[in-house]
Order: C-alpha cells, then sequence, then structure tokens
DNA sequence: GGATTCAGTTTTAGCGTTCCAAAGCCGTTG
DNA sequence: CAACGGCTTTGGAACGCTAAAACTGAATCC
C-alpha cells in the first residue's frame, strides 16, 4: 500500500487538488468534480480519481472553497457568560445538541464572547464584515433584544431559540411550549389529587418566557375549576428572594407549588425545610428545566424537561433553510417539553385541610 | 460624511481591497501595507488610506487572508458531552473564558463536537486536514488520553488545560493545583479548631485530578500531625455513592469533611441530614469546583473556586507562544485556586468528644 | 455526409489577499 | 552630471479552489 505522503504531513506542504490531478491523469477541475458532482463523471475515471485522493491523504482546503464559492460553512453563536444561579447546564446542553447537530450537516460552530450584559452587535458585525459565517444562532433572546431586528434588515440568515417576545415575530425560531409544560404539571398534580397548586414565577412582563410558564399553569388550573388567586408568588432570579416569595403561597395552604426554574424550586425547598416540612411528603415541588441539580436534590425534584437536542437540531435545520431559500416565509417551530416525575411529586399523603 | 457605501450592503458585494485602492488613488499593496504595516507608509499616504477604508467600511476577507497566509486564527475546541452530575458549569464558564481570550487576541474558537465515551481523534484530524485551524485546546484530558501524543508527534500546535497524568508529560499545559487547594482547606479547617478532618475522593487511580486534591488533604494533615487513617473515603462519581461512603468517616468522628467535588459534597449533606445533623453547624463541609450549586445550597457549600478566568488566559498565551515558536521548550503553568468561604464551614462549635 | 447533439473533460478566469522583486522618487555624492 | 543610496510604492504572481465556457470525440439525426 503506497500512502506515499499523508496530508498534512511534516514535509512538503499540503496535498493540492493539483496534485491528485497529476497522479490520477487528469485534470485539477475533474478532481474537484469527483469531490462535488461524481455523477457526472465516467465511472472508470471516478474510480481512478478516487484512488488518488486515497492514496495522497487529499483534502479540500476549506480556506480556498470558501474564498471561491463565498460560503464557509461556519455558523455563529456568541455565548454570554452565564449568570451564576441560573441553568448553566442548559446552555452548555444546547451548545453541544447545536454542535453535533452542525457538525452532521458538514458545517461548524465559530464561537465569538459576547460581552456580559445587554446582548451588544459588536461581535455580530465583525463576523459579517469579514465574512467568517453564513449564518448566526441566537440564544437567550430576550425583550429590547435588537438582535433579530439588526439581522433581518441586513438580510443575514440566522434562527433564535426562543421567541422573539417584543414586538411582532421576526425570522425564524424554535422555542419550547412553557405553557405546554407547567400545564402537564398541573395535570400530574391534579391526578394525584392536589387542588391547592400555586405557581412561583419571576415577575410579570420581565420575561416572556417566565410569563409563558405562568400561562400554562393558569389556563389548566381554570380548566380544572381551581382557584388561582392568591396562588401566584414573584420572585426575582435568586435563590433568597425566591424562599420568601413561597411563603405566602404555604401560608395560604397550598400542597404544591410549581416553579418557574429549579432554581425557585430550590428556594422552595429551602424554606419547606426552615418549616420542618419535607419537600415530595408535605409539599409537592415542581421545577423547570430538568437541570443536574433536580436529581441531585434530596428528595429527587420532578421537573419541566426541554428537549435541548431536538432544539438543536431544528435549529440548524431551519437556519440551513434559510441560507438556502434567503426569500422563503419565516418557520416557527414550538417543540414540547417532558415532565419527568421524581420523588418531589409522588409517594405522598394529600391531606385537605 | 460621506458612507456612500457599507461594507456587506444589499447591492455590490463585499469592498475589496483593490476598490478602496481606486478610492486613495494608490496600488493595493499599499492598502494593504496601511493595516500590516502601518510604519511603512509615509504620514500623508497612510492618512489617505486610512480615510479610505473607513469610508468605504472596509474590513479583509478571513477568506483570502487564510488561503494566502496559511493561518487562519482559529484555534479549535472539542466539546464533550458533560456527564450529568459533573461540573457542567465548570466547562461552560472555561469556555467562556477562553472565548474571551481568544477574541482579545484576534483569533475565535472553532466548536467541534467530541463523541461522548472516550476522546476519538476524528474531529481533530478532519479540522486539521482542512487547515481550518491553527491549534487546539484540550480539555477534560484523562489517563489514557491519545490526543497530546498523536498532535505531538504531527507538530499540531495545542494546550491542555489539565496535565497530563500518563506518562511522562507531553506539551503544554495550564492546570489548578488541585492539591494547594485541599491542602488550604485543611489550614481553614484547622483553624476554626478542626482536627478530625476527613477526605471524601473518587476512587485511587481512577483521575489524576483526584488523586492530586487528596495528596493535597493528605500532606497538609501530616504537616499538622493530624491523623488520616480510616479517614479517606472513596466513591464514584455519582450522588449516591457518595452518599454511602461519606457514612464510615462520620461514624468514625470527623468534625469535617472535605470533598473532591461540590456533588460528592452533596453527598455529605444528604447523609448528614438523613442523621438529623445540619452541614456547617455540626460537621464542617468543604466542596470543590465553585459549582453555582455551592452557593445555593443551604447552609451554603465552602468550596475550592479554580481561577477559569485565569486558566482560559493562560491557555491562549501558551498556545499563541506555540504557534508563533514550534519548537520552544514546553512550559507548564499551575494556578492556584482559592478558598471561597460559607456557612458550612462556620459559625459552628466544635466539641471535640 | 455534413450538421446536431451530448456526455465527459479541459481551459480560462478569477475569488481577495499578501509575498517578492523591481521600479520610482529624491536628495547626496564623487 | 551621472551614479548612488535610502525610502516608498508598484506590478506581477501565487495561495487552492470552482463556475462557466470551451473543447473533444463519438453517437444521432435528416
Amino acid at each position: 500500500m503506497p500512502r506515499s505522503s499523508k496530508n498534512s504531513s511534516a514535509k512538503g506542504g499540503p496535498v493540492t487538488l493539483a496534485m491528485v490531478a497529476a497522479r490520477a491523469g487528469v485534470s485539477a477541475q475533474t478532481v474537484s468534480n469527483a469531490i462535488n458532482s461524481p455523477d457526472i463523471l465516467r465511472p472508470d475515471t471516478l474510480e481512478r480519481v478516487r484512488r488518488a485522493i486515497d492514496e495522497m491523504g487529499y483534502r479540500p482546503s476549506r480556506a480556498a472553497q470558501t474564498l471561491r464559492t463565498r460560503s464557509s460553512k461556519l455558523i455563529g453563536y456568541g455565548i454570554q457568560p452565564t449568570p451564576p444561579g441560573t441553568g448553566a447546564a442548559v446552555m452548555d446542553r444546547f451548545l453541544h445538541a447545536l454542535s453535533q447537530a452542525v457538525d452532521e450537516a458538514g458545517y461548524r460552530i465559530l464561537l465569538f464572547a459576547s460581552p456580559p450584559g445587554s446582548p451588544s452587535l459588536k461581535g455580530y458585525e465583525e463576523l459579517l464584515a469579514q465574512h467568517e459565517v453564513d449564518g448566526f444562532v441566537l440564544s437567550g433572546t430576550d425583550r429590547s433584544d435588537p438582535r433579530q431586528a439588526w439581522l433581518t434588515k441586513r438580510g443575514v440568515p440566522f434562527v433564535g431559540f426562543g421567541r422573539m417576545w417584543s414586538g411582532r415575530p421576526v425570522g425564524d425560531w424554535v422555542d419550547v411550549d412553557g405553557a405546554s409544560g407547567t400545564d402537564a404539571a398541573v395535570e400530574h398534580l391534579v391526578t394525584l389529587g392536589h387542588r391547592k397548586i400555586a405557581f412561583l414565577g419571576w415577575e410579570r412582563g420581565s420575561s416572556g418566557a417566565g410569563d409563558d410558564r405562568a400561562e400554562g399553569w393558569l389556563r389548566a388550573m381554570k380548566r380544572h375549576g381551581l382557584p388561582t388567586r392568591g396562588r401566584r408568588g414573584q420572585s426575582m432570579n435568586d435563590i433568597d428572594a425566591a424562599r420568601a416569595a413561597v411563603k405566602p403561597l404555604l401560608d395560604a395552604g397550598a400542597t404544591a407549588v410549581i416553579a418557574a426554574s429549579d432554581m425557585l424550586a430550590l428556594g422552595c425547598y429551602q424554606t419547606l425545610r426552615e418549616r420542618g416540612a419535607l419537600p415530595g411528603r408535605d409539599v409537592a415541588v415542581v421545577g423547570f428545566d430538568d437541570s443536574p441539580t433536580a436529581e441531585i436534590l434530596s428528595p429527587a425534584l420532578t421537573s419541566v424537561a426541554q428537549p435541548l437536542e431536538e432544539v438543536g437540531q431544528e435549529c440548524v435545520r431551519l437556519l440551513l433553510a434559510r441560507i438556502a431559500a434567503p426569500d422563503a416565509p419565516p418557520e416557527r417551530i414550538l417543540l414540547q417539553p417532558s415532565l419527568v416525575i421524581r420523588d418531589s411529586t409522588t409517594s405522598m399523603s394529600i391531606t385537605d385541610e
């Protein structure tokens, strides 16, 4: 086997199209065709070229391809520093899913640091100007997030993980149906016999996703004819605030609490402990996000899990479709979360009053 | 202000060197020089060219630069799926720090998905062959990790976050001095009056970092003439295993436990709770990694924090140095962690026997 | 039998940048 | 006054690839 000189071997520089062509006794273009449109070659030529490619370990140079085709096969993703206490794990898992999905499509993720605080356009501008990326994946979209409008205006392909809550929707996005998740949580608790089910969320209007989760609880409660007055607590995104915010709910006799995040659920755990009550036995608790902490807690926390792998795949699918057809109508995808049931909502006896 | 046509505007394609040159009334090469070696231009020419660049919003095309200079200014980083329960947050924060540091040096991170399980060379091979990256940052280096040797053999620049524990060290790395962290934890506990200080770690030999952390505890204990026999517990990387493994340590009368990770510390919390003891009041607990969970727990967990921002910066520094001087002697950097003191080790009364 | 088609291949012409060698400028110098 | 040197600037050429046009030779048509 004459693997004479592998690509990127110490000496002699990389193997180029021309070298392969010389070896196979064809022109450079034919080698290019063997790779990009094999079906137009005569079978025996194709075979000969393929052998030469294998023997020389040829891989096309991405830089040259990018320059020629004006497509870098790179997707930009700006990582923001995850605020402490928030589900870093959610973004971590999403990023991995994304990277996997992108790889399978022959693309790669180009990471750039978004400065902390409000998402700035700086990094996006830079990447675009230098023609480094073919599109962007946005995450952590918020109200007053300027990115979607900005990117749309210049016709840059992008997908958001998360709906655009402000104004009328712009561009493609993939999101998880939070309302459906909290709705399912209510169903689960009702099946277990609960009727005084409280919701512990963030301040109304502070986050689109938060309002969405509250909405699901609300509609499910109404559907069952259960009271929601005085059962809704609001807290900042902070463990101690959550601890305090859950108190009036418990005082009002709630036997179950659905929280808008695992962290808020944790605040609930702590208040219960202070009062000598045990989550799961005395009061049922449901979290949101199914963070690693959820299964580590004791008792393990029932939580609404987001299908992050699927979100990643759909993001890539939509983005590539947008790159292929810039003027196609926008597509939006809402995925269903699933309720992961653990000890914090089971094996307890409801003693109404 | 005549910002006639901004770069990447809808019509007309990108602004090129030649266009700027035409406008400034110089040759393309001179524009290139204005950017890459401004000092060789006559001041007035430089000024004229700079104005043209600004007016036209010119940014050089990375693809063309890469093709010409054979340097992509891209650093490869393979993300592995973070096993559940492990500190996803550590890798998340590291990645952010890395990306930030890399940006500041004019480079970017190219992400690729490493398949789960043992680190494979597949992705690295691919990226290299296509000349997509100038170097790699490795993380999660393990015993029997083939990557360092493989990359070294082909002369590819790389830095590891984490020592290479197997065999003799290869290449550059940056790591955190885990032993020093556990050593500091012992010091802290001794100052508080503890003498029966146990260590809860992973199985001996299963992880280099784990053994390192155990070592620091051991040496500090010896330095203070404190007994270590029967004070060392071993557990798998699993919360329930940790729960069980800490029992004999508590039974032997330990008043403090230093854990090799926050998750192991959490197992310790749970066992203490089962026994009606309160971490921090009855038994001091120290974790490792200062994960977000640490400050969220109640009582908040004292933990050894890794200086991840600094690790990221040093990784970049070393990698760029290696790229600049491939044959320079390897450099290794050991950074000091810091002990973040919280409620789990304070405000308690030691009642020795 | 010459014009027409067509699959299969090669030639030409860049993509936008930087390297290299050489040319232009201008004030000194023998 | 021609030759010289340092300082700037310039004109190719090349990096490795692919789109598009041009070219083969054989099969097909009227």
